[in-house]
DNA sequence: AAATTCACATACGCTGCGTATGTTACATAC
DNA sequence: GTATGTAACATACGCAGCGTATGTGAATTT
């Protein structure tokens, strides 16, 4: 670590971030077929040519973007759960995290809507594999050999669970401020209506 | 009805209803970014003016198509449970109906894949109220009212049940033929699993 | 201090959408 | 049956935006 960064890489490094920071914000609020690399590349006093140089394309740039933000939504998934040992705690626990985040604008708007269409079905599905998806499989598998759940294929099941969420976690973020804890709540019961027939 | 049709009108429907079909054969096998109007018009043996005086954009055809897909997809549903007075029948039957339909790659692949990409989440989720969850809440009112399943808040269930089918109808859209079939009792399997803890 | 590299900027070509403007077959009016 | 209108297209154009090819100057190396 530590390797002297010269001058250079210093600013390199500074552009790259600010890239991917306004990418991010540009992506979040006018989606990616509307948002222009001209417009992300002003919003650093840079060029197009700066983009390309960092990114080999748009579609590179924003799973850059995708990235960061489910990296992101890991790492509060596990700091959150890493003092829960118990394996039914912890799901509950990683589930609450998660559609809190989903709230959040920008990961919802960003991961959940633009990512299909910028990366493709195929691309997307495997970022989801390897963050949510990959996450609740994990879980599942887990709650199955603690016992907790009926034995069942985890595949589907935990795709099905997985879409579930989604769908929870865009009703909350269109929920008015207001009213949103009490859609919280159903939602909260709904999930739990559902789960219920799969404890063991 | 039977308006008597001019020489010119039937060309007219007649081209459409060319540009409707050739349409939907790009869009299911390339989907909607890469399929270019140029290419439609070609198949018809026409040029793209010719779209763009029946459609008012490339997004309006698309739309077109997904509506008559749609369409089809009740039209199936409707003649298959009106035998079963019943409304779980009608439930089960109806579930089955769809997913089937989910395995048609057309279908599949334009509403499952390609409509939330190409007309943006917003439209894309009207036309879902429009034929998929308005379909999924009446059912489960109906069951609900004739004792079939708990009490239970409809709106937020039947949107989590919604979403739940979408991601299976992607799942089964985005499988391979030859496993497919597995795929879809894996799937069934899952979701009556799921359904279970909502039966009264 | 000369050479080289690298982080960008500039310039260009291309695709593909939407629009504006013909053009021709057909319908209607007289 | 001829003139006039109109609807169904075709042709031509403008323009945005991606990707690429080619500079350019400052930082680094030799």
């Amino acid at each position: 670590m530590s390797t002297t960064q010269s001058r250079r890489e210093q600013y390199s490094q500074a552009t790259k971030a600010a890239l991917l920071d306004a990418a991010t914000r540009r992506f979040a609020a006018h989606g990616f077929a509307k948002t222009s690399l001209e417009d992300v590349a002003a919003d650093i006093h840079a060029s197009r040519g700066a983009v390309y140089h960092h990114y080999p394309s748009k579609a590179a740039l924003f799973e850059a973007v995708v990235e960061r933000l489910e990296a992101e939504t890991m790492g509060r998934i596990a700091e959150q759960t890493s003092p829960a040992a118990d394996a039914w705690e912890a799901s509950m626990v990683a589930l609450d995290v998660f559609l809190d985040r989903c709230c959040d604008p920008v990961y919802g708007r960003v991961v959940w809507i633009e990512a299909p269409l910028a990366l493709g079905w195929r691309r997307w599905n495997d970022l989801q594999v390897k963050y949510g998806h990959g996450v609740v499989a994990n879980l599942f598998e887990g709650l199955i050999a603690a016992g907790r759940l009926k034995p069942m294929p985890v595949e589907p099941m935990a795709n099905l669970v997985f879409h579930l969420l989604c769908g929870a976690g865009q009703a909350l973020a269109e929920s008015s401020e207001p009213e949103r804890p009490r859609v919280l709540a159903e939602y909260k019961q709904a999930i739990n209506l559902l789960l219920d027939s799969l404890v063991d």
